[in-house]
DNA sequence: GGGGCCGATGAGAGTCATTCTCAACGCATT
DNA sequence: AATGCGTTGAGAATGACTCTCATCGGCCCC
């Protein structure tokens, strides 16, 4: 997969959604004013080739570097910076507080294996709703309620399958 | 408020859940086999001292020292890893990565200001039977569920009097 | 009641993810 | 070619947290 002159105006789709693809993501950040350099297309490519696994800056850059050989941490950190104000990609932080990086757009969960750490997106179910009436009901406290955050933690297909259900992160 | 002689026996309450003081807490820590050393009961007091906020290793140490001038960082960060192993207090981890401490007993929500990053706990409310059905739906996919952890994030008290209530973390 | 044992401590160095700084680069415009 | 400005790589700085190690201080045994 390489990732140099990324093809404008090839396709019409929509810039965000389930849909999305490389290209339009591209299209999304020049759209914004922005250079879609080689390193910055490396690094979008990288995030989104994860796939239903979360991936932490680290190996974004890692990755990245397979398709632009320059790519540096600084700048693979600016870059995911940058698409996340730009609602490209979202940052997780969990249990031990380390950050995940997530190009999923559709409303989503996130599960920590508890064994390896690994971060998977999981289905959005019906709690959303029920979380939106629970804010109301929060809010006549010291405390303004107007947001929510929803993680689940258990274990991945890969510690199931080797037997490893034991520990705790 | 002195934390030197820690009356021993004085109490008979229940050693966790909504009622237990300082002075329960320290007999769990004895109970355990563990030394309740003049920092130790220093670190639990400044912990239980915060109430219904949630404070930092930093701050804890800060309040600590007020106690027992002595308390080092690195102790305030060994004793609250203890007592996170024995069940008395929790550490919570949020948005920007940074860990705060909980003494709460009571099962409860957290919630983020969005302002001045202020941890609050917030009471808890029906989501958690929701969240248990949810878990089992989610299971038969590529991971299997076993727990679940919910964050609010809004305005708290002071910031909302100040009129701040504009920017994000 | 002195000595040894062992858990606990303070100080400071080390680690790790993340951010900052700054000179250099590259591309567009003139 | 000259200018300007967004972007980059390298490495230093930061900040939260953990580790190391010599020392301290109760407690037990003789």
């Amino acid at each position: 997969m390489a990732v140099t002159t990324a093809g404008r105006g090839r396709r019409r789709a929509a810039a965000q959604g389930a849909g999305a693809t490389l290209g339009d993501r591209v299209d999304a950040l020049e759209r914004q004013g922005y250079r879609a350099t080689p390193q910055r297309r490396a690094v979008l490519a990288a995030v989104l080739g994860a796939g239903r696994v979360n991936v932490s800056a680290e190996e974004v850059c890692g990755r990245a570097r397979a398709l632009c050989p320059t790519v540096n941490l600084a700048t693979t950190y600016r870059t995911l910076d940058l698409l996340k104000r730009l609602g490209i990609v979202r940052r997780v932080i969990y249990g031990d507080g380390r950050g995940v990086f997530c190009a999923n757009p559709d409303p989503h969960y996130h599960g920590t294996c508890l064994q390896c750490g690994t971060v998977v997106d999981l289905p959005r179910g019906r709690i959303a709703d029920v979380l939106e009436r629970e804010q109301r009901g929060l809010t006549d406290q010291a405390f303004a309620v107007v947001g929510h955050r929803v993680e689940f933690y258990g274990y991945c297909d890969a510690c199931r399958s080797a037997g490893r259900t034991g520990s705790i992160l």
